[in-house]
DNA sequence: TCAGAGTATGACGTAAACGTAAACTCAATT
DNA sequence: AATTGAGTTTACGTTTACGTCATACTCTGA
């Protein structure tokens, strides 16, 4: 009988604004990844049309983004992830690339540590300001 | 007597040039950062000159920029610095950018922790492939 | 048959964050 | 005095990642 909710989704297609909204990205956005061949969808004559697989590279893409890397870098990563993996060359280079991503991640834990401890500090210099304010009316100094 | 290293460094002074060296940025940064009202160094006729509180706004301004925020933003947060914490309405709006960056830190590690298994998995193929290569010539499976 | 919705392909516009070049000042050095 | 070095301002250039038309084709329902 087969999986009916895996038919369903390996069998589903797209148009560009529909895929767009499930990805809560825009047309031009998909249009602009292709122009920069992350993306190549099937065309109906002219008209794009993209499959659960173009959905998947999609949702990478979208993910190596939120890594902060760039379309080029997300390019390199995809043109390994399509093609057989024979040159270990490039990817001991991408390998590199992520490690610098973790190192970045390292320091941005630490930056944000430091970063929430300063707003702390000013939170409570804000609420104290508030407090003196409402005692001048309420008496109290704790 | 006073502590001599607090001392030299309370009283350090800093050209762009030193000061841009010291960060790891370029001289045009700091003057870019100084037209957007970040900094605004002493003068000496027309020469810039930067104290070590310059130089800690300047780290701090690199911190945000390490942490995904934009130039304006790390402004509203360096105004928020600078005067009194007397309007609790920017603080709050300020905390729920923080607190926005911290979920998207959040998402960022599982995303990347994604990647490096991707990553990985990519990596045992290649090796695999490697591998096959050479039994060829050494004989065996394992 | 015709309006309206959806899509496609350029081409130009935009915001952020500087880079780079041009032209000038000023102090110290040769 | 002329050069060198460092710094200044002004202004235009650059890259990335799309947004925004403008124009044209196609398909579908009333």
């Amino acid at each position: 009988m087969g999986n009916a909710l895996t038919e369903r989704d390996a069998d589903s297609i797209y148009s560009v604004t529909e895929l767009a909204n499930l990805l809560g990205i825009t047309p031009r956005a998909i249009r602009f990844y292709e122009s920069k061949g992350l993306v190549s969808p099937r065309r109906a004559g002219t008209t794009r049309v993209y499959n659960y697989r173009d959905r998947g590279r999609l949702q990478i893409i979208l993910r190596g983004k939120r890594l902060g890397f760039s379309l080029a870098e997300i390019g390199e990563y995809m043109h390994l992830y399509d093609a057989n993996p024979s040159q270990s060359e490039q990817l001991t280079m991408l390998l590199e690339k992520v490690n610098q991503r973790l190192n970045s991640l390292e320091r941005q834990k630490s930056d944000l540590a430091a970063l929430v401890a300063e707003l702390n500090d000013i939170r409570l210099q804000a609420l104290n300001v508030l407090n003196r304010t409402h005692s001048q009316t309420r008496t109290g100094t704790n």
